[in-house]
DNA sequence: AAAATAAAGGATAAAATTGTCCTTTATTTA
DNA sequence: TAAATAAAGGACAATTTTATCCTTTATTTT
């Protein structure tokens, strides 16, 4: 459904949001091992959220990766669209490049009323809104 | 959400559906050309639903795919399975995976009513059922 | 100022997916 | 039986996605 980025994408900013709650910071060597995705690859994605301003960071000793209170807000949607562009909102799935409601695939108005949900869904939850349950250990990141 | 192998499969089966109704065999490059996909990307394809059964051909002069009756009851989601495997069945949306009801990924939940959905739509619907308005011009394979 | 730390960034590699080409096999028609 | 037709199948190429490695830059601590 989503790319391997944008898979590790949520889950790093996730993991990240639970760490940094109280102005911490953490490094990518961390996140990748508690989310279990490659080093360099997630550091990679967390580069590209930073530009994004999704995501802050700060080099040197005692630096790493936190989100603001603001960041703590960012629709789950916005992670996606960031990573994997609009490939997911605003894509056949059929892949014709010019379905519509006029012009309509086999299955777009079937699709239509379940994209609308999983953007729903999407938009409505933010990456701060799972911190509780993560914290509880009532949902994983990880799992061996 | 489905790959091009996917895309491709479920538009040529379509396709092949309305042209042999009636006994009717039809080749490689009719089909591509009609549903806008490379030839023998789709060649392979239809290869491919051939040896799983989901698809019937006839080598020689006149020969060319076809469905029986029993193939036009075929579900979206059978062509899903055969092509993608069960990536989209039975994987968690955050890839991981040992993500269930006992152990689950933070958005496991919402996923899952989402997920039923797709999936009932795509047993619901079989490859025959968008003939009638594919041949009134409803719906489109291909758009220019 | 020097050393250590950690992200930023760019180059490269591996794997998977998508797409092309060519030969073989089966079938039909003349 | 020969020629023509069309799928089957395998080899190969291009592209995209995923993953790794190494150097540079910024920051902190000593």
């Amino acid at each position: 459904m989503f790319s391997k980025a944008t898979e590790y994408g949520i889950k790093a900013m996730m993991y990240i949001a639970v760490k940094t709650r109280n102005g911490e910071r953490v490094g990518v060597k961390e996140i990748a091992k508690n989310i279990d995705a490659p080093v360099h690859f997630t550091a990679k994605i967390l580069q590209e959220l930073c530009r994004k301003n999704l995501l802050h960071s700060a080099k040197g000793p005692n630096g790493g990766f936190y989100l603001d209170s603001a960041d703590l807000k960012t629709p789950l949607g916005k992670i996606v669209k960031t990573l994997d562009g609009d490939r997911f909102y605003n894509t056949c799935v059929l892949g014709l490049k010019a379905c519509s409601h006029k012009n309509p695939c086999p299955v777009h108005h079937e699709f239509k009323v379940i994209k609308e949900k999983i953007i729903d869904m999407l938009e409505k939850n933010t990456i701060g809104s799972f911190n509780t349950e993560l914290i509880n250990k009532n949902f994983f990141l990880k799992m061996k």
